[in-house]
Order: structure tokens, then sequence, then C-alpha cells
DNA sequence: TTTCCCACCTGCTAA
DNA sequence: TTTAGCAGGTGGGAA
């Protein structure tokens, strides 16, 4: 399955949420560090968020110890809506793959927030403090959306005698079955 | 995959194996810990075996330091159908996934005796002397078979139309199917 | 390179 | 309903 990974990051030291937005203080200016749509990966079984090389070399810099490390370090995220939620995540270097990873904590964050493939997820700084945010994708959801690889399968045709009165067989996990008259002509399974 | 996990185990003291069974000697009777019928996770690429946490912690306690150790520590096995083989196998504690396991010289004993998801691997003593043994599973893959949980599903009737002509109707992945009218009344789902 | 081993991690599920 | 147990995984590293 491929999608493509895309990242915007800003430089610019604009104040988010507006005002005092956020939870109560800290009075210092927080700063957009980058964004990341994520993939399926990011979001499915494997639990981890790769943070791109050049966003993770830049923010969230590992030791050569932490690097070498497989513990990695822990990074600690307020969430930027406010609330009372802190996000704990493991973030660590895979030599193998050379990329930089947010594993432990990271399924968790999926799941409460309920963050699919496309989603933006988003980081930011206020001097030591650091807050994650998510945004939902634009919403259409049609069968032409890229969110998942369809495949069209035609319904092979088994028993002579049953096609021939115009019902389509079809054996699944052994079973033999057979699509009611009005049944579509294919099954299309999303990947 | 859903395997069930039997786990069998008796305190009798019965001598296992019969007479003067096994290699030579000892003397002292055989008494039966547990067996476990592996699993494909257990016979497959992971190289180990899960030992289930109440027979681990009755037959092969290990001391603090052993626990907390990631090293463990080793347990010798005789093969309990005689002939000279002794296993050798690392036995220790994942506190990660609060598990006692056994790791090295596991995927040895696997390859050698051929061991497959199913089989029964049995574990019994004499004294201070270790034995282990194992057997297939039984041959048969029969719907009655104990070693894959059955659910009997009884096929709904959605339409009454249909089911006057004698055709039962079944909703499968958002697909309307009917089953042939020689099919069986249930699903035997084997899990 | 490949295989095995190691120390982790997590979702599912039965109790 | 919550939770402990474990089956099924991961990347890293040693051999």
């Amino acid at each position: 399955m491929a999608m493509t990974t895309t990242i915007v990051a800003w430089e610019s030291r604009n104040q988010q949420g507006g005002g005092g937005g956020g939870h109560g203080g800290g009075g210092e200016r927080r700063e957009h560090m980058f964004e990341k749509v994520v993939t399926p990966s990011d979001v499915g079984k494997l639990n981890r968020l790769v943070v791109p090389k050049h966003h993770a070399e830049k923010y969230f810099p590992l030791g050569p110890a932490a690097r070498s490390s497989p513990a990695g370090t822990v990074l600690c995220f307020e969430d930027a809506r406010g609330g009372d939620s802190t996000w704990r995540f493991r973030y660590s270097y895979w030599s193998s793959s050379q990329s930089y990873v947010i594993t432990k904590g990271w399924s968790r964050f999926v799941r409460d927030k309920r963050l699919a493939a496309g989603d933006t997820v988003s980081f930011c700084r206020a001097g030591a403090r650091l807050f994650i945010d998510c945004r939902r994708r634009a919403a259409a959801v049609s069968p032409s959306s890229p969110s998942g690889a369809l495949i069209k399968v035609q319904l092979p045709v088994v028993d002579e005698k049953e096609a021939s009165c115009g019902r389509r067989c079809l054996r699944l996990f052994g079973v033999d079955l057979q699509l009611r008259a009005d049944a579509p002509p294919a099954l299309d399974l999303q990947l």
C-alpha cells in the first residue's frame, strides 16, 4: 500500500491558538515545529510513527548514547487543545531503517484520537514544553478515495445449471454459496 | 489466529512409560508436571515457548535474582523416551509481558522433533531430573477435532420468500448470499 | 547473508 | 466491567 507522506513545517514563530489559548500558562510563545500527514502504517498495527529525519534531527535530536540505545528516550507532550491529557512516547532511532520513530505510547494516541490515515498530526513547543495536536483530513470518503486500495472481484461461475438460471455461485471458506439474484455482479474488496 | 491452548497437569506420582521404561535408572518415580499444546508461535519463528504462568511458578520457580536477570537460568531435560539426547534450554522471565519463556535451545528441539502446532509437549521429573517428551496431535482433522475450537453457526433466515422455497440466506461481509439447496443447515467455523 | 536469540511491546480475550 | 495472561509481533544484535 503506497501512500504519499506529506510534511509541512513552519519556521515561523507564530503564536498558536490565538490569544491566551490553551491551558493556563507558561506565557511562552507557542512555536510550530512540524506536521505530518499520517500514513496507513503510522496508524496501523505497527504501532509506531515515523518521524521524518530532517524534522527529527532538528527538533528531537538524540545524543549519541540515546541514538545507539534501543531505549532511546521519552518525549512528553501536552495536548495542544488543552485538557489534562499528556502523552508519553518512547522516541528512538532504528538503525536498521535509519529512521526516527515514536513507538510506545503511540498506539494509545491513535486510538484515543481516532486518528486515521490522511489525518494530520502537528507538533509545537513553548520553551521546553511540547505540544501535540491532530486534525481530520478533508472529509470526502468516496470509492475513489486514495486511502484504501480497491480490488474488484468478478464472481466465478461454478455451476452451469445454476448459472443458466441466472444465479452466481461462490465457494467461500469451503462453503458453497449463491448470490441473490439482485446482488451486484462483482465484489469490491477494500484493503 | 486463535488457537486453544490446552493444559493438562497431574499431581499424581504415577510412573510414566510403564515398567522400567526410559533409560537406565535413577529409580525415582517419574512424576508428570504439566503439558502444553503448542501454539503456532511456540513452533514458529519466534523461537520461544511460552510456559503458562501457573505451571512456571509451580514447577520452574525462578529466584528473585534469576527473575530479575535477563539471563534467567538454564534447564536441562532428558529425553523422556530414552536415548542419549539431553536438551538445554534457557528459561527466563520477560517482565515486559510478565511471562515465562524458554528461549535458547527451543528452536533446536522444535526442529529435531518436527514439532508442529497442535502437538503436545509434556514435562515430568524424577527427583531432580527433568524429562521432556512430545507427541503428535491427534491426526484427524475432523469437525470434532479438539485441536481447534468449533463454533456452530445456525444460518439465519432473512427472507421469507426465499425461506419458503427452501433456500437459506446469509449476509456475509455485507454481501447477501444464498446457500445451495444441498448445503448443510449450519456452518462449523473452526478457529 | 541468514539464522537465531534477545528484550521489548500490544491487542485480544477469558475469567 | 476490568484485568491478567499470552499469542503474536517488533527491531537489534550476535553468531
